[in-house]
DNA sequence: AAAATATATTTTAAACTTAAACAATTTAAG
DNA sequence: CTTAAATTGTTTAAGTTTAAAATATATTTT
């Protein structure tokens, strides 16, 4: 085996072990996410990341734009969209001129039920990283915005 | 406000910042690995972990075990294992003296199936990360592996 | 030994997730 | 204008996930 070869596998072998390691903190800090809003808030993650999209756009989204927006299948935005609505926190409002579309809105008791949920989540993840200094988070950040590098961000 | 409230603050926004990377990235690397599996592999993320657990250890794991060794519900498991079961790539094993826990064991084949396995998704790691560096890998990789601190990681 | 407690796993109910099939509507081509 | 293609959203089938209840077995207490 030539010395190019065992280079190319000893980094192929730490990226791997970085990925499983992102993959074990990400798993954490989920659940730990998860146990706080189900006992706290009545509520989930899958809800928490819908009600943040649209909690940043002013008048909505449309039900494709969220399901492009939280990269899951439009099918999964429509159930938990539907369980949002019935809570009374979202509404559907027709759109004129195209009747396919959709565009979804929190209603002022979701947004208002959103506010205190973000307040308490910023919180949260501010103790369980604690050990991360600003440069740290800079750092770290700034590498993972490039990353991964075939994968597209863009939409 | 005091300067001091400002700079937490800036901390604390700067680390959920890197929160939101750390899970958008982790997402679309599973997204990318559940596709490529299900496609070539005719599998999925869960069976892939449970199979890494198991291919690691000798002598199989108790359901016990895995569920802790891979962070998910003992109830989750069952149904994992179930498939594999279906699917002749593991087993389940009395254990003699206790009549209530079950020892797991991949098969041959499913070993086989796993080391095929196995060896593709080290290169689709190596490829997704490629934009990593050596030191860069390692650097990040040291500060997840301390994080995050308030989750105890020994169970 | 009987009762209480602990452990190991499965079952259940509800929610989440995806891919694929479907229905409705709009847009584009001819 | 009329048909073909594309877009938008829901439905369906299968699998994943969790928490909580249930079951079965083992261990400890009394």
């Amino acid at each position: 085996m030539k010395a190019g070869n065992v280079e190319k596998n000893s980094l192929s072998k730490e990226r791997l072990r970085l990925w499983l390691r992102m993959l074990r903190v990400t798993r954490q800090v989920e659940s730990e996410l998860r146990e706080r809003l189900r006992t706290e808030h009545d509520s989930t993650l899958p809800r928490f990341d819908v009600m943040a999209a649209l909690y940043a756009s002013e008048k909505g989204l449309k039900m494709n734009e969220l399901s492009k927006r939280l990269r899951v299948s439009n099918g999964n935005v429509t159930g938990i969209i539907d369980r949002l609505v019935e809570d009374g926190a979202v509404e559907r409002i027709a759109i004129e001129g195209d009747r396919r579309a959709t565009r979804v809105c929190l209603t002022s008791a979701g947004r208002e039920s959103f506010r205190a949920m973000a307040v308490e989540h910023e919180r949260w993840i501010n103790a369980l990283f604690e050990g991360v200094t600003e440069e740290d988070a800079h750092h770290i950040g700034e590498l993972l915005h490039r990353l991964p590098a075939s994968l597209d961000d863009t939409h």
